[in-house]
DNA sequence: CTGAGTAAGTTCAACAAACGAACTCACTCG
DNA sequence: CGAGTGAGTTCGTTTGTTGAACTTACTCAG
């Protein structure tokens, strides 16, 4: 009995869920994003096994979110590196810590925020509609055959 | 050996990961927006094995997105409803909705679409900084301590 | 030329979780 | 009294996770 596939569901949840659906996926894209990028960085980083690891990583260059890159040809050795379709991915993992540190903390703040390298100001993440610029009242939002 | 918990690391990407980082929670969730209440409604439209289904609802009210209510004495019959901190979660279903859509598909878009009920306007999702309301450059990013 | 070191994995045994079918419980309704 | 219903529980089987040990393909210091 495999683990239930979403892949190929209709839903643009199901199928992203079906990628990002475990414990450690969201993780592993998280340290990309921190600059990591050999196999025992992500290691030492997370404490992932290492079975789990060589899996994860080889599932996110299947799927084109990052790119195996030989850095040295003998001994050989390689770099997993963030592609556009990995970078873009930043916008879920994002959603993730604003949601995160408004409800998983209790009444402080987390004790980490994000700035913006070059104002040095906070940057809030939030997700808007594209169209109006505002937050989306999900009371008004309903699902439509395109 | 248990799954490897991450609802104590000081990162909220951690923590949020600790409570979707699975494949049926964040589809248990889109079946609430989509109003779903009961039991064996959530059953129907997923196709999730009863013990796990149990597991997951059971986990959602520990952590406050879904509240048990009764709504029926006898015999007894509850339902599964949002409270504020599940409908907040809206927002990482709709970056996850957003990421899917855009990289998930080929070349088509995915089959359905997000309207806005009284506008009649599609909703299309998009992750900004809440500050500047600009779509958020990753390589500007930056974590520092509070 | 030997032995230590290193990056990137693979292998393995123990355990946990998911699967799906069948079963239970507390009722109501015809 | 028997069928039906909502909300689960139980169970045997299969799949996935964990962590420790091992492997491979080299380089470099002595």
């Amino acid at each position: 009995m495999r683990r239930t596939r979403f892949d190929d569901w209709p839903c643009p949840i199901a199928r992203t869920t079906d990628l990002i659906g475990d414990w450690w996926t969201p993780l592993v894209m998280r340290e990309a994003f921190l600059g990591r990028k050999r196999f025992d960085e992500f290691i030492d980083a997370l404490g992932i096994p290492r079975a789990v690891l060589t899996d994860r990583l080889d599932r996110l260059v299947t799927e084109g979110l990052l790119r195996k890159v030989t850095y040295e040809e003998r001994p050989p050795r390689f770099e997993y590196k963030l592609t556009e379709k990995g970078l873009a991915f930043y916008d879920v993992l994002a959603a993730m810590w604003r949601w995160g540190a408004d409800w998983q903390w209790g009444d402080e703040a987390p004790p980490i925020k994000l700035v913006d390298r070059d104002t040095g100001k906070e940057v809030v993440p939030a997700v808007v509609d594209e169209n109006t610029g505002q937050r989306i009242d999900v009371r008004r939002l309903r699902v439509r055959p395109r």
